[in-house]
DNA sequence: TGCTTTTAGTGTCCGCTGGACACAGTTGAC
DNA sequence: GTCAACTGTGTCCAGCGGACACTAAAAGCA
């Protein structure tokens, strides 16, 4: 296996000014840009003289992700992930120049390869049917996986998983009369508020305590101060158990689905 | 000032198990759930018996602020904020039980309440406007503290601020016809959008090294494997420069407000 | 006025993190 | 058979969040 890190010195230039004083450097940062798209995108490098390699990427990848999954991203370190492949942590420094790449790695495996879906008899589907299929799957990976909201904000590089969940939405609008900016937008725009849900499902998820605990925080933080917030309230009180999160999931993803039918309709084919 | 922690054997429950065997843990947890209720939400209690309080809360919020603007929420230790207000790390144990409720109070503080936006002259604007300069604000915020994105993922509490946002977004679609679930998922949806665009433009930020480096890794990345992803390919190409994320941002809110419109519309009022 | 109690801030300590570096042992190529 | 390349380990470091004991200041009460 080829050396991980370029030319040695190249890693500590990360090490400049007081704190990097540029970038969030929290999760994947773009300073592990050029690694992370070796590593993500290939190719790996075939082995050489030395010792047979005892790991490879995939194996530190899933070994993050069993972590991430029972514990949430706070709980991967360098350490338990190696102590879980029975190694020191050193040595998946052979493998990844940093932690970032390891997440990386992680986000692109746990997203997995988008399930075709064409098949399903002869009748093609048409854009929303597609689209709507598609969210909903993405979904599913996100509710699988809930760390992977945390481990994809901020700028970083796209896996070949993750590109290709991009390209199965925008294929889905091929033929709809939309330009190429606009089907990527509207992928854009279906991710956002699978994330968005997501993100609100894992607040109330029974993880956190008891129950849908953060909900009733809301509830009697309204109760408390009700009069700052009249129309939250009302909304509030008039609904009250009327379906949840997967209500606002379906609600959004039928705006969002709308939308686009409002803009494909009044488009020449 | 009141004791800032309970019981003082609250605390220490966090370190049951290994490394908490449950939650996330990384930002605002709902550990901090209680704690951070009570700082967010007050009372503050009032002063008694001993020397005199050298800080309060805002000045913590506003000295973690003024670090994560310049260097990311990364960048943010209790040491830095502490040295950035003259004390040591420890004194701000007096204030908050921990790191989490100062990213909370960040986070509240950094948000702001939305600023009023009637006036404007006699005639009532309608809830399409309403909402289209709503999350234009928002979307202002979440530009001018892009480590908010980070910052509020995962279950938390939201602050009087935040809410307060929330309550414009609801108040806004009063007298549509909608219920008070839609109205709030539409507003969550609206979020979303927001939230999806702010990560967007992060990765384009001339921040990241150079330039829009993160754009050009993904076209390099079609140019090359670009036979695995041809719809991708071709939106790409057909792109060009069509505008950027602006484009994406205005896209994908015309598209929500549309699909609320055809909502609304099959509504009676 | 002086004493006592409460409290703000400090200093010290701990376990853990990500990572640099030097070293030992294994392997394939010549 | 020798040598160069390479894997995995051990050791070390700065920095992190946080517990805890301590000193010093201020207010209430006598």
């Amino acid at each position: 296996m080829a050396r991980v890190r370029g030319e040695k010195g190249e890693k500590s230039e990360k090490n400049e000014g007081p704190e990097g004083a540029a970038g969030p450097a929290e999760a994947v940062g773009v300073a592990a840009g050029n690694d992370a798209v070796r590593l993500l995108w290939g190719p790996r490098p075939k082995p050489g003289r030395g010792p047979k390699p005892g790991l490879d990427l995939d194996r530190i990848a899933h070994a993050g992700i069993k972590i991430a999954d029972a514990e949430g991203l706070g709980g991967v370190s360098m350490q338990r992930a190696a102590a879980l492949l029975g190694v020191t942590k050193m040595a998946l420094y052979r493998y990844v120049p940093g932690k970032a790449e390891v997440i990386a790695l992680m986000v692109d495996a746990a997203i997995g390869r988008p399930p075709e879906q064409d098949a399903a008899g002869a009748t093609a589907p048409g854009w929303r049917e597609e689209l709507d299929g598609w969210a909903r799957r993405l979904f599913d990976v996100f509710r699988l996986h809930p760390w992977l909201l945390e481990a994809t904000v901020g700028p970083r590089v796209m896996g070949p998983a993750e590109l290709g969940w991009m390209e199965q939405a925008v294929s889905a609008l091929d033929g709809t009369g939309l330009t190429g900016a606009e089907r990527m937008d509207a992928a854009v725009l279906l991710t956002g508020h699978v994330r968005a849900i997501a993100q609100q499902a894992r607040a109330a998820a029974p993880t956190s305590g008891t129950e849908a605990q953060l909900g009733a925080v809301l509830g009697a933080l309204l109760a408390e101060h009700g009069g700052r917030f009249p129309a939250l309230t009302a909304a509030l009180d008039s609904t009250r158990e009327t379906g949840g999160q997967d209500e606002a999931w379906e609600f959004g993803l039928r705006r969002i689905l709308d939308g686009l039918a409002v803009l494909i309709d009044q488009r020449p084919a």
